[in-house]
RNA sequence: GCGCCCGUAGCUUAAUGGACAAAGCGCUGGGCUUCGAACCCAGUGAGUGGGGGUUCGACUCCCUCCGGGCGCGCCA
């Protein structure tokens, strides 16, 4: 157990035991104008004993047993505030640090456990948006916070490769294609394709018709429908492995929607037999008006066509199926919201239990309104990234023309990427992002370079010390001055952050948690020397401090998918 | 019309129901002959869209109004 989760379990025990009561003893973090490392708001137990806070907490004062990592404890208004013994603790928290090194932070409470994560899910033949960033992204950060909990994550790219669309596209391929544009950018010439047949349609519309021939030739596969469709994933897959390769970005399973195709079936009749669909103007659909939802998930349209509500419920079995995961999770947007509460509930009525998560966020919108790629109204992701690495190329070479010209682009990359990933990693998913370039690609003040640079000013000092942090016992002393002691206590909490952004599907917590240790790690730097320190104890000692600034910065950095660099 | 989400300094965002709401950008002033100035320090600036309520305590929960976004059976 790490320090200073057992530290704050061993005065919750010292409470319950003075108190001889146990309603809610949370322990908090005191404002930083309080003198003190942890903070016991006596107000429940106050009311449970029928006494004032303030008479509860000066009892308390008196009657706790401090254990060992504890100073002392004083009663504050209706606060009972600890102060840490700064020696055994930060003694303690450094041992943790050299006892599991890059693994620091990591818990093991997965137990092995699968857990199946769908995320990014582009389209075939559209180049990325950057509204496909955000799941992406959050995806990708997800996965690896899980699997530092201990689980297994099975990241799945569920790529929408299937539906009526295809249809369109194909007819609008073989009636319209510009062979040579076709050669030289696929993917923008289907996506002309696309909203040509879109425009075409709106005054010709027999062109449906046509549409859903093609739908139709390509379901039971025909082999010109089938061999463009395979044609249009594969040069898709190539595309989008480029971007995925950049975001350094990785997935155990791409499985299309038409993989589910052929088991779409299976689970329709397993609908109809446990009497869970019912028929209904021609469609078969399943009534969700008993949890509360007044629309019903179509399973089969009265054509006889599926919809990708019906794929989605053949996907989500088959996971459950294969993995026995101990969660489902989708990151997909808020403006799926209805879906995903339609499929889960259809999964309890087909008597599948188990842990099911719509990781939801909102949409990226641009000044002028909603992304729309039928009206050419869109940010492809590609030239977001692109420019994200050019405007850091030009810093690097700015600040850094000694390095050369290979690691200025290395570290380019590693710069601008972040930085796009940042911006998505450091709020709150929930609210919508109007896009703004500037704002997408900021390189300073609150920005993955502020981290990336805490990593290498840490570096730097550990470099010129000789490299490796020096081992040995850890002097009081560097647990002193505020600065110091305030490193050891963020490099304490880091551990319970991690599973608390893991556990409540909340990636901006690491990001807010590495943005005050930057911050302290920074104002460290300027008023306590390391590789001047009076002497050979000390210095060693707060070696070891930065060492654990630059561990959890590259850990925790690396849990959002975020890299570091050496130099910048 | 019904349902869901969002509204915090000029801008972009933080804040397990708990102590005087915290950062970045911007603006003003200061700091490189000590470990990297992509940095640091100080100042400036909101009482959390409006109004009720619950609570010892509300940015956080409930109601209502306003503003914005999203969704609402045969698209994905």
């Amino acid at each position: 157990m790490y320090t200073y989760e057992a530290t704050k379990r061993d005065i919750v025990e010292a409470i319950r035991r003075a108190a001889g009561a146990d309603a809610d003893l949370v322990l908090s973090v005191p404002p930083s104008g309080v003198v003190a490392d942890l903070a016991l708001p006596c107000f429940p137990l106050a009311s449970r004993l029928h006494k004032s806070p303030h008479e509860v907490a000066s009892s308390l004062a008196g009657a706790v047993h401090i254990g060992p990592r504890v100073d002392s404890v004083r009663a504050d208004g209706g606060y009972l505030n600890f102060t840490l013994a700064r020696a055994p603790f930060a003694s303690s928290v450094m041992s943790d640090l050299a006892q599991w090194k890059d693994r620091y932070g990591s818990h093991d409470v997965g137990a092995g456990r699968a857990v199946v994560i769908d995320y990014s899910s582009p389209n075939i033949a559209k180049p990325m948006s950057v509204g496909h960033l955000r799941s992406t992204i959050i995806g990708a950060a997800l996965h690896r916070l899980y699997a530092s909990l201990g689980y297994t994550p099975v990241g799945i790219n569920h790529i929408a490769d299937w539906g009526t669309q295809f249809g369109k596209l194909l007819y609008a391929f073989t009636a319209w294609v510009d062979r040579q544009a076709y050669a030289e950018a696929p993917l923008r010439e289907l996506l002309r394709l696309y909203v040509k047949f879109d425009q075409e349609a709106q005054r010709d519309p027999t062109l449906d018709e046509r549409g859903r021939e093609w739908s139709l030739k390509l379901e039971r596969g025909d082999p010109q429908a089938r061999a463009l469709w395979q044609e249009f994933v594969r040069l898709s897959m190539s595309e989008f492995t480029k971007t995925y390769d950049l975001l350094d970005v990785r997935f155990e399973h791409v499985l299309g929607e038409s993989f589910y195709a052929d088991k779409v079936d299976a689970v329709i009749n397993e609908a109809i037999r446990r009497g869970v669909a019912v028929e209904d103007q021609g469609a078969l659909i399943v009534r969700l008006d008993d949890v509360g939802l007044s629309t019903p998930l179509i399973l089969r349209r009265s054509d006889g066509a599926t919809l990708y509500h019906t794929r989605d419920l053949a996907a989500a079995i088959y996971r459950l199926k294969t993995w026995n995961p101990a969660q489902l999770i989708y990151v997909v947007g808020a403006d799926q919201r209805l879906h995903f509460r339609q499929l889960f509930a259809t999964l309890r009525k087909l008597g599948y239990d188990g842990v099911f998560v719509h990781v939801d966020f909102g949409l990226i919108t641009l000044p002028e309104g909603r992304m729309s790629t039928r009206k050419g109204r869109v940010v492809f992701l590609e030239d977001v990234l692109e420019e994200a690495m050019l405007r850091a190329r030009r810093l690097v070479d700015e600040k850094n023309p000694e390095l050369s010209a290979d690691e200025r682009a290395d570290v380019a990359r590693i710069i601008g990427i972040g930085a796009v990933k940042y911006v998505d990693l450091s709020q709150n998913r929930v609210k919508n992002i109007v896009f703004d370039w500037d704002r997408m690609l900021s390189l300073e003040g609150d920005s993955a370079p502020y981290l990336q640079y805490t990593y290498v000013r840490a570096r730097s000092i550990l470099r010129k010390s000789g490299d490796a942090v020096p081992e040995g016992v850890f002097d009081p002393r560097a647990a002193a001055s505020a600065p110091e002691w305030g490193l050891i206590t963020l490099l304490a909490r880091f551990p319970e952050i991690v599973l608390e952004a893991a556990q409540t599907y909340h990636p901006h917590l690491v990001a807010t948690f590495l943005l005050s240790l930057a911050q302290a790690f920074h104002g460290f730097y300027h008023e306590v020397p390391v590789l001047q320190a009076e002497d050979a104890p000390l210095r060693q000692s707060r070696l070891q401090l930065v060492g654990g600034v630059a561990t959890v910065m590259r850990g925790g950095l690396d849990l959002l998918g975020i890299r570091v660099p050496e130099r910048m």
